[in-house]
DNA sequence: GTCTATACGATGATAGAC
DNA sequence: GTCTATCATCGTATAGAC
């Protein structure tokens, strides 16, 4: 039996320790050596584990988008699926739930899951692209699916309405989550703010917006 | 007359140049010295005019708030003077059009206001809250009254749910400017994106949203 | 196979000479 | 004010201990 005193699992020590740290302080503010010191693994640990620290971060993002787009896709091909066998088309609130409900439970009981969202919605407006390129690389195919779901509960919009309405209701569902991991939004509560009041105040929001017109 | 060879106006350059900088390499990544290399001025100029970073922070927000608040307050008094004059509740989508349009007619117009509204919009999501806070003190006064006039407009709806209906307003509008402003969201055609087809994209989308349910 | 100690070249900030 | 030598810190690479 040779057994140092090695970490239960070094490369899940560096993916949690890296997924806070790029929350925290952004990917280009993180170093590899703050993470390791935070991970209590060698510097080296990284190279040797993921190839590079832009190898890390696909595979930070990787971990949770994998699991959550599961979801996401099955819920949305339930739907779909529902809908077609009784003939009909699918409904627009029922996919908008479908995407965002497990995106929201996500994100409150999954642990580090919170930590993630916030660096995730931080990468939209993040001056460098780096984050942003890895991530639309996961998000792309379950977004064409979403997009092209929303063109079977609307038909009769464009294409390109549809896409812009669902980058509105990606604004207001990220927004919404960065407000929440701010505290400094001083001037209102949010004590009763649990995943099912914020899922009940945005369904009907995007629902609406969705549908307009 | 003595005269040496200086600025126009160092003022000026100081702050366009902060501007620029800070809305593409963040508040943070910008260093006095990039500042004022770019602005050709000597670095102890922030300090002799602005006294320090952060106050230089305050007036390059200062300089773009102001003028867009006071537009965008004259045209949410004339809605709400307007509906009281006829007795009746002002109209969402008037109240909407009155803070969105100026917002984006500002950022197309106004030379280096695009940087300038990159720079906020990103500031919601930045670990950083220096500007975050900044921001929210110049803007606080114009967002009640936002929230006021929604009030007046929706009296049958909790103030709690106007709040959380113009976040999402809020943030489908900064995420909107965000995905302007990145040019590798490849998938999608935005060449007839003028502030117009911008508008009248956003605006049924929001008016529903508010009205939802 | 894993992990550690250490080194390398690049970059950017700093400070002192001029 | 400008220039330049110096220093800190970054991501990455490698040789060798277990």
């Amino acid at each position: 039996m040779t057994k140092k005193k090695s970490q239960p699992d070094t490369k899940q020590s560096i993916l949690d320790a890296a997924e806070f740290l790029f929350a925290t302080r952004g990917f280009r503010g993180t170093s590899l050596r703050a993470i390791t010191g935070k991970a209590n693994v060698n510097l080296a640990a990284v190279n040797y584990h993921f190839g590079s620290k832009e190898s890390l971060l696909a595979e930070v993002i990787k971990r949770r988008i994998l699991p959550l787009n599961r979801i996401r896709r099955q819920r949305l091909e339930e739907v779909r699926e529902t809908a077609h066998k009784t003939g009909k088309k699918p409904d627009t609130k029922d996919i908008l739930y479908a995407f965002i409900q497990p995106t929201l439970q996500f994100r409150e009981t999954e642990p580090g899951a919170k930590e993630f969202m916030t660096f995730i919605g931080r990468s939209f407006a993040d001056p460098d692209s780096t984050v942003r390129r890895v991530f639309m690389k996961f998000i792309k195919p379950m977004f064409q699916l979403l997009q092209e779901s929303m063109g079977e509960a609307l038909p009769q919009y464009p294409r390109n309405q549809i896409f812009w309405r669902l980058q509105f209701t990606i604004g207001a569902l990220f927004h919404t989550l960065n407000i929440c991991s701010n505290i400094n939004m001083e001037q209102l509560t949010m004590d009763d703010l649990n995943t099912c009041t914020l899922t009940d105040l945005i369904i009907p929001y995007v629902t609406a917006g969705m549908k307009a017109k």
